[in-house]
DNA sequence: ATGCGGACCTGTTAGC
DNA sequence: TGCTAACAGGTCCGCA
């Protein structure tokens, strides 16, 4: 599931019913995600106010005044606002409780998400300390593309979802983003012209600003924080259309695979 | 340092 | 219709 679009909307979504709201007690069904739920997150919670949420990469931050709880949604993950008790299913690992009587839920099939702590600031944090720039900062910017990709091998799509490189970029929006430039995924990234690079950054930032303001891409299982899907599904320009037509010039979309993740371009609109 | 493949886990779908 | 294999929005890790 979620990319930058998808963490935001959520972050967006729950925010309201979070920030400012004292921790009741929190409810662990299923400890083993990507990595386990530190026994100490319950204790250290307990009884404590959320400060702030923020966002860095595809992490939520919750902020308290002695840490911080990070939270991954992995591939599948999703987070909803529940305004009274609701009976929990398969797949709800866990519950932030608040003393307003509203709660948090955690849900993910696939467990690829990941819920941690840490006192230190989280910006230090293993897992983020060495990721690249937000795409939606100024700091990413077609200068610094260029630079990084000079004499990479590598396609310029998995170039671009490399999180070293830059965050945020997952495999949607990096398809997406693609077309819009009109760069065949396949390009050696070291390969790439400065007035490319150019036309890539903008794609990026304007696709991902696009499906913020429709809420991400549902392809199946999204829903933000108040249980609704995302919109951007319907301006999908190659994402999951093998075979049909490009909206641009009518060419057949065509399918790959680079670096494991289903590649979609026009091999007409994009060389 | 870069680049690649495997791993984690469950549910859905394509194909025989 | 039913079984099996392949695939799915992420990303860390280890190896060459």
């Amino acid at each position: 599931m979620p990319e930058l679009p998808e963490v935001e909307t959520t972050r967006k979504g729950i925010a309201p019913y979070v920030v400012g709201q004292i921790i009741k007690e929190i409810i662990i069904r299923e400890r083993q995600l990507r990595w386990p739920i530190p026994l100490s997150l319950k204790r250290s919670l307990k009884s404590k106010i959320i400060k702030k949420l923020e966002r860095r990469a595809k992490y939520l931050l919750f902020y308290t005044d002695n840490g911080c709880m990070l939270l991954h949604l992995g591939m599948s993950g999703s987070l909803r606002v529940l305004r009274e008790k609701q009976t929990p299913e398969k797949h709800d690992h866990v519950d932030i409780v608040f003393e307003s009587g509203c709660s948090l839920r955690f849900r993910d099939p696939r467990k690829f998400g990941s819920i941690l702590w840490t006192t230190d600031d989280p910006l230090d944090h293993k897992l983020i300390r060495h990721l690249g720039p937000e795409p939606l900062s100024e700091g990413f910017d077609s200068t610094y593309l260029y630079a990084r990709s000079r004499k990479r091998t590598q396609a310029i799509k998995t170039f671009i979802m490399d999180s070293r490189i830059v965050v945020g970029v997952g495999n949607i929006y990096a398809n997406e983003a693609l077309f819009m430039a009109g760069i065949n995924p396949s390009q050696k990234a070291g390969k790439v012209s400065k007035v490319r690079y150019e036309k890539l950054v903008v794609a990026i930032k304007r696709v991902l600003n696009s499906a913020i303001e429709k809420g991400g891409t549902t392809l199946r299982d999204f829903i933000n924080g108040e249980g609704n899907p995302g919109y951007f599904r319907n301006e999908l320009q190659v994402y999951d259309r093998k075979g049909e037509a490009c909206n641009n010039c009518k060419t057949p979309i065509k399918m790959i695979r680079l670096g494991q993740r289903s590649t979609f371009y026009c091999c007409f609109c994009q060389r």
